[in-house]
DNA sequence: TTTTCTGCAAACCATTTGCAGTTAG
DNA sequence: CTAACTGCAAATGGTTTGCAGAAAA
C-alpha cells in the first residue's frame, strides 16, 4: 500500500488497479488491447467522477490514437463488468467512479464541479420510512446535494482576486 | 371549488388555472393562440409529471395540429414564467409538473412509472448537516426514491393474472 | 485463422432552432 | 401592418453502432 513510484497524480496505486482490471477482463474472454489498456489507466489514475472527455484527454496521454468510441465502449464494460458506476449529476455528461461496493450519495459543488461522497445512515433510514408510509417499497435512490465548497466560497468572498466577487 | 363540468380525468379546475396561465401570459406581451392554449390545457388537465410526447398526444386531442415543437416551446414557456417545473428522473425524457411553490422530492414506482411528492424536514436536516461537515453551503438538492409502489407489488405478487408473477 | 478491437462516419434520440408562411393584436 | 406564433426540416450534442481494417489469441 505504499512505496510504488506514482507517475501521475491520483491514487498511487492506479497501475495495479488498472493491471487487475485488465487481467480479470481477460480471464473473462475479453481481448487485451494497448488501447483499452490505455482507458482503463487512465480512470484509474483520476479522482473519480470524470467525465468521458476528461478520459478521452488522459487516455491520450498514455496513447494518442485514442479515440472516443472506445472510451465509451471501454466505460460500458467496466461498468458492466462491475469495476465502474456511471453517474449522471445533471448537465448532459455521464461521470464515472470506479465501484466502491459500498452505498454512497454526493455533494456537487456548482461552481468548480468538486464532487464529494458521503453516507448517511440516518437519512437513509428516513428514507424508507417516508416511502413506507405512501406504499412504495424503495431498492435505491438517488440523493444529491449542490452548492459551493469551501473553497469556492472562500474564494467567492475574497474580494481582491481575479474572479468576479458575486456579480 | 366545485360543479363545473369537467370534460377529462385529472385535476377539476384544469380549465380554469389554463385560462389563467394563458391570460398571465398575454399580460405579459405574448399572443394568445389556439395550439398554445391546447398544450397548456393538455398540462393541467394531466395528473402531473407528464413527458412531452404524452403532453403531445393530450393536446392533440384538443386540437390534433399540435407539433412536438410547440409543445417543447410551450412548456419551456411556461417553466420561464414559473407555471411549471421540468424534472429529470432519468431515461432521458423530461417530466413537467405544474409550479407548486413548495418544495418537494418525489417516489418513483419503477413497474408503472407513478410518481409520489413528499416533503420531510427532517431529511432536509440532515441533508444541511451532512453537507456542512464537509464544508459544502447547500442551495440545492435532488432526492428521488425508487421503488414499486403498493399497487405494483400487490399486482406482482398475486399469481393468478396475466402479468408474469416475478419471472 | 478466427475472434475481438478500433477509428471513422453515420445513426440515434431528445431537444432546439432557422425559415417561411400564418395569425393575433 | 407588425410582431408573435407554428410546423417542418435541419441542426445539436452526447452517446451508440455499422463497417472494414488492425491486432490479439
Amino acid at each position: 500500500v505504499s512505496g510504488s513510484p506514482k507517475q501521475h497524480r491520483g491514487p498511487p496505486d492506479a497501475a495495479e488497479r488498472a493491471a487487475s482490471v485488465s487481467a480479470r477482463l481477460a480471464r473473462a474472454g475479453l481481448k487485451r488491447s494497448a488501447v483499452r489498456n490505455a482507458v482503463i489507466e487512465a480512470f484509474f489514475a483520476s479522482e473519480g467522477h470524470v467525465t468521458v472527455d476528461e478520459l478521452l484527454l488522459r487516455a491520450r496521454e498514455i496513447l494518442p490514437s485514442v479515440g472516443p468510441s472506445t472510451v465509451y465502449r471501454t466505460m460500458k464494460l467496466l461498468v458492466e463488468h462491475g469495476f465502474a458506476t456511471s453517474r449522471d449529476f445533471g448537465g448532459g455528461h455521464a461521470r464515472f467512479e470506479p465501484a466502491s461496493g459500498r452505498h454512497h450519495d454526493h455533494v456537487v459543488c456548482t461552481r468548480c464541479g468538486a464532487v464529494r461522497e458521503f453516507e448517511d445512515q440516518e437519512i437513509e433510514l428516513l428514507q424508507q420510512q417516508v416511502a413506507r408510509r405512501l406504499g412504495f417499497e424503495i431498492d435505491s435512490h438517488r440523493l444529491e446535494l449542490y452548492g459551493r465548497c469551501a473553497a469556492c466560497r472562500a474564494a467567492d468572498a475574497r474580494p481582491t482576486a481575479r474572479g468576479r466577487g458575486r456579480p
